[in-house]
DNA sequence: ATGAAAGCGCTAACAA
DNA sequence: TTGTTAGCGCTTTCAT
């Protein structure tokens, strides 16, 4: 067993020549002999030479190394935005470190620390619903780590933000229920704090004014959890007051799936009596019966934004230039299936 | 701005004091002095000290990170994986480096060669379907690098390794079928590579024989994606020759999906007319109509042992201790829906 | 074209 | 308890 391995030592040694030699040699320096420069790659070939990047990394102070935080990896629109970045990351020659919050701050902070001691470039972060301060990540900028905000973003961080259009997907999916003539549109969402419910709730309220429709009150279902237990009794109260909806715009699928539940489980007949329409286009939009449709966000798309921005801020940051710090707002699309279309 | 992160040499000139007894300070060794320790820390908190890992790392030819590449993070068994994979890691102070071949032998040719680059401390990997050759691994076992494998495993491979029970799994799952008096099974396959597709194969297939069933060559329908769609086309030409079958074990929930809207067209009952079951119990299983019963596997456990696995070699390879390669098996469990018990 | 020397930031061995 | 020295493996001056 090889008990070390080969460095650039052991080549020298083996040849007679200096280490700067063989260092040049593997580099492609312009410096250096063609007959010595065959020789050592032989041998280096002959040996299975690895670089031993510690030893880069420190003379660099860089790691090609992202971090990316997120939420919970289990989820349709992270697991997209993860796999956005880490193709694109891989076209640029960065590693990607993972790590989720599972929506707590506290694991969060440790995410961040322990990406800290892993000497990260830069940072993708999608804040966990529980994070109000954001002093972690300001921290790493004032250690020359830049960092990105994907989806769950956060007003008090200067930085570069990547969030997808919410209002105007909610806007437009309301406005495809008005058009095929539904008049008393109901809509479930979740408790305010999250940004982008807030901000599908407000696409909703905008696309009924516009179009002069009624808002009632108590079309307004508020949930916990926007999942599909809430989704379901969520419907059923609504369902079960004199006057109900003729359609459900709900902030999330799960909570859609479970109002297509309820719906299905009353007799009522979607999209005829009822159309239903989801947000973020989950895998299992397409398998419900009947087929939900909803609001698709950029998923990979954003993933990929952000490792180009990142990448870009980590030069910057290099050379020691200042940088501007934008907004990126990516645009949603209605996937429209049988629960508004019908059959 | 500061130029330059905060080093120890600046702690140790603004004290005058040596680096060593900074150092020594920092890392709560025994011999220093209570005073300087206590100056040391309130400095080294005044300005921010953060260690530079690339420095530790040189010195101790340790990452602390281990490599994962697996064929798609988006996909259900996969980031199930991935999640224990990260939650475990964390405890065990370990950053998570994650890669996706997709499915392309090449891409994992460069997943390995980044990583090693990156100096991983071992990898867990699940091969891509296309990868027969496994010299890429081997050859980061020579340097020293740990391999544990999940799932995708490959025979040639000298390493620790992870799978879990699909034999077992189809077994009882067609074992279920026929406990509710079922007698002409059909079984839609992938083609046979997938070492699991195959083993999922061999379960049905002795149950079949250990309950005296007839096997209907007939009612085996290979096809090339395990996809919804391949489930769809599948089971309509099941459906239209002249003996159809009473019961679907499908190797995947997709395809067990596709067969369900099949069925569900032709107008037959499900389970009444033909019972169906899938596997691996994706999260969509429980949403399609009627919802599917499935054989679950326990992704989130298969990613956690690896860890423990890995951490475990990790150890004895910086020891120089002999490693024993153990093939860890482990189990399915079947999770019964309406697809085959009806309401 | 090549070698000698210095240094990236930190820690461990040895002295004092 | 503290400082001095050396070294992890590599690259980059600066000489030659």
């Amino acid at each position: 067993m090889s008990k070390h391995n080969i460095r650039l030592k052991d080549i020298a040694e083996e040849l007679g020549i200096s280490i700067p030699s063989v260092s040049r040699a593997l580099n492609n320096k312009p410096d250096i002999g063609k007959e010595t420069k065959k020789k050592v790659f032989e041998l280096a070939e002959k040996l299975h030479y690895q670089r031993n990047q510690f030893a880069i990394n420190l003379k660099n102070q860089k790691s090609f190394i992202i971090g990316v935080i997120i939420p919970q990896i289990v989820h349709h629109f992270f697991s997209n935005v993860i796999s956005g970045i880490i193709n694109e990351a891989e076209k640029l020659s960065y590693s990607v470190m993972l790590y989720q919050s599972n929506e707590s701050y506290e694991s969060e902070l440790k995410g961040v620390d322990t990406f800290q001691r892993s000497m990260i470039d830069g940072l993708i972060i999608s804040l966990s619903d529980n994070t109000i301060n954001v002093d972690h990540l300001k921290n790493l900028q004032e250690h020359n780590v830049p960092v990105v905000m994907i989806d769950k973003v956060n007003p008090e961080m200067e930085s570069a933000k990547i969030i997808c259009d919410d209002y105007k997907g909610a806007y437009y999916a309301t406005e495809h229920l008005i058009s095929l003539g539904k008049k008393k549109i109901a809509h479930i969402t979740g408790l305010a704090d999250p940004y982008t419910i807030k901000e599908r709730y407000k696409g909703f309220e905008s696309a009924l004014r516009d179009y002069k429709l009624t808002f009632y009150p108590n079309f307004m279902k508020k949930c916990n959890l926007v999942s599909r237990e809430d989704g379901y009794t969520s419907t059923l109260t609504l369902l079960s007051e004199n006057e109900i909806p003729d359609a459900i715009f709900c902030a999330t699928d799960p909570t859609a799936i479970g109002a297509i539940q309820a719906i299905k489980e009353k007799g009522l007949r979607i999209p005829e009596d009822i159309a239903v329409m989801g947000f973020s286009d989950w895998k299992m939009a397409s398998v419900v019966d009947p087929p939900l449709s909803s609001v698709a966000q950029p998923d990979y798309e954003m993933g990929k934004k952000a490792v180009e921005l990142i990448i870009n801020e980590i030069q910057l940051t290099r050379e020691n230039k200042p940088i501007k710090y934008e907004t990126y707002i990516m645009e949603t699309s209605l996937i429209l299936r049988e629960s508004t279309l019908g059959k």
